[in-house]
DNA sequence: TCTTAAACGAGACGGTACGTCGGGTCTTCTA
DNA sequence: TAGAAGACCCGACGTACCGTCTCGTTTAAGA
């Protein structure tokens, strides 16, 4: 509700506490889960003080949503400088292949534990906690949505899909299976699973 | 942890306890949330004692679970006096009108505000809850996505849909897409969009 | 400030759980002081949850006033049980005899190290709070006031004392000098100095 | 625990910090009592940081003395110039009249609030802390103290009071009586109630 | 007069305890 | 004997201060 009364001063702040916050934020979650994570195991974990928590962040799933953005960076920060193409889908000219093989490496992804713990509490806060879910979506989940409006638009232009098509409702069609099976247990999620979800979806259900 | 020792005489049970839980968890589910949501609450709410709860549920997910399941047999009943065939997809011989008036009505109910609250507020606990989350997919979710399969099999007899493809798999093109929009708020829902979601899935994104 | 809401069951109150917290009061202000006894440290000595101060009294300093009001009552009886005559200040014939007995026995009861951490402790509370002071001076001070009030006004009677002198002054002439050298080590207390004390006061300083 | 590593250096102390700490010691322990009177609380009303107040006194008990050994002494030295004769009781030949009148004038102090809040917060701590205590009563207490020594012993060379008598003892039989009341609480305090314990130790309690 | 080292204001930090809330268990009394 | 009531132990909450520790910024001494 309130803002923070006279906000801290940002200059001062350590570095190597909010470090130390990250890493027990990411560990607890992993750990424990994420209800049983609480900001004093945070704080006791980091070595730290609680109000050091406090002072920065109004609850503990913004901390962990600050963590996994840090993470995510650092991962992306990682790849980046391995293959210099961090942040596009590529474009071979194959669309199918194209977008079969980033779902697959999504699928990878989603089962590395590491991440999985952190997301899918973040995912969970972000169904009850709107303005929680609406930074989680804005920060992690549209940037990657906005990957596969570049390349389906690249696809208009090549005759690949429709020009009619809206790219950003298309892109569900395989993206959002994908991620109910994941976050609901709906069902196993493979490579192959994905590869059929693109041909479902480039091709249509009914028969041509 | 433990199992209620010596478990407790069914038939003894006050079904005017269980229904006034049912109420009160709903209500407050409704009216504060689902994490500030108490047994406490719950329990002062409905003029009840704490453990005439921990009697019978193991934990708040489970009280509002049972809960909700009780609401939609009620609205289920209810339409079914109604309309004498509740639980299927309608097969006018148009497929996608049919899939596109089931989706209409789902857009409907997803709004309500009645239902909204506590099958987000499940749904967010079976993220992180994984047994809870499979009762919660088993109870609710897979009995709808069944319906579809049923539908989109009796489209493959009459050639609507090709043979080849996995229905289950199939539904998830249309059905998921508007579930993410609705669970992480990645998107308005309407009923133009479902049904745009039905046209793309049935004819695909690439040209014909 | 506001009265407790919904006041506490008295009847089903646990009798173990008050005297384990009396227990820990009085040993933790021995041990380390009263600035140094916190709640959770009672608690945590005593085996009880913090609530369970929380919820029959209202501050630190209420329970350790009922502790040692307790330990004085069970002092008494245990005294009581022992000689028949505990509440009185003997009366000899000699007044002056009497008044030293009882002091010589004050001093020697200042000096028991059980008594003196938790009564110096409450004092000093009761100087700066002065609803506590009051209850403290009430429930403890004032009873053993009286018995000197009723010894002197005896001595009356029997002309020992001037019928004209206020007994309540008049015992102040020696229990007060006693009280400010034990409370405020203005002086060191022994038997000979209260001896002195009953001397002066009865005589008077000026020749006669 | 440790010693100021490397003492500060005195000469270059800010005078106008040391007044402000004063000042608001004073004022903050006068509206809201001692124990609601925190050294944030001093500094930040002092326009001082924290760290100044830790610098020159080790505890918040530090503080006050010497904030009240300030004030006495201001008050001492504006009552000096004065009248010329401020420390010492007055020797008009008359003992009972001189006492009298200093008592009735400690009386009035006593009831000063500006003097009260403070002191009363000083002997307090001075209960439970053995060492300010002693420190307190070398600076505060005992100055007082011997002055009525020295009228006293006037008195024994003028025969008023019986050579015998042990003036240390002697005084405390009308100056810890009004001690007592007033920080305890044990009764009301007058001049007519300081007029009797005159009275009553001059003459003594037993008829003559 | 300028340099320079200190005291200073500010406030972030690792901690401890506060008083409150709710969890899940247990006991007592009532219907 | 199920249920209403609620006391109990426990642990986390978010807050307030503690005493220590940097940070720039005055400010007064001595070069």
């Amino acid at each position: 509700m309130a803002q923070n009364q006279s906000a801290p001063d940002t200059t001062r702040r350590s570095e190597r506490s909010r470090r130390a916050i990250y890493d027990a934020a990411l560990a607890l979650v992993a750990e424990v889960g994420y209800p049983k994570t609480t900001i004093e195991g945070i704080a006791s974990r980091a070595g730290v003080g609680k109000q050091t928590i406090y002072r920065w962040w109004p609850s503990k799933a913004d901390v962990l949503l600050e963590a996994f953005l840090d993470l995510a960076d650092q991962a992306a920060r990682a790849a980046g400088a391995a293959d210099r193409q961090p942040y596009a889908i590529p474009d071979t000219g194959d669309l199918a292949a194209d977008l079969k093989a980033v779902l697959r490496a999504t699928v990878d992804e989603l089962r590395d534990p590491g991440f999985e713990a952190p997301s899918r509490a973040l995912a969970a806060e972000g169904l009850v906690n709107e303005e929680l879910g609406r930074r989680f979506v804005a920060k992690l989940l549209e940037p990657q949505l906005q990957l596969y409006v570049d390349r389906l638009r690249a696809a208009q232009d090549t005759g690949d899909i429709r020009a009619d098509v809206d790219p950003r409702i298309a892109l569900e069609l395989f993206v959002s299976p994908l991620a109910q099976r994941w976050l609901q247990h709906t069902g196993p999620i493979s490579h192959d699973y994905t590869d059929t979800l693109v041909d479902y979806a480039l091709n249509g259900l009914a028969p041509r």
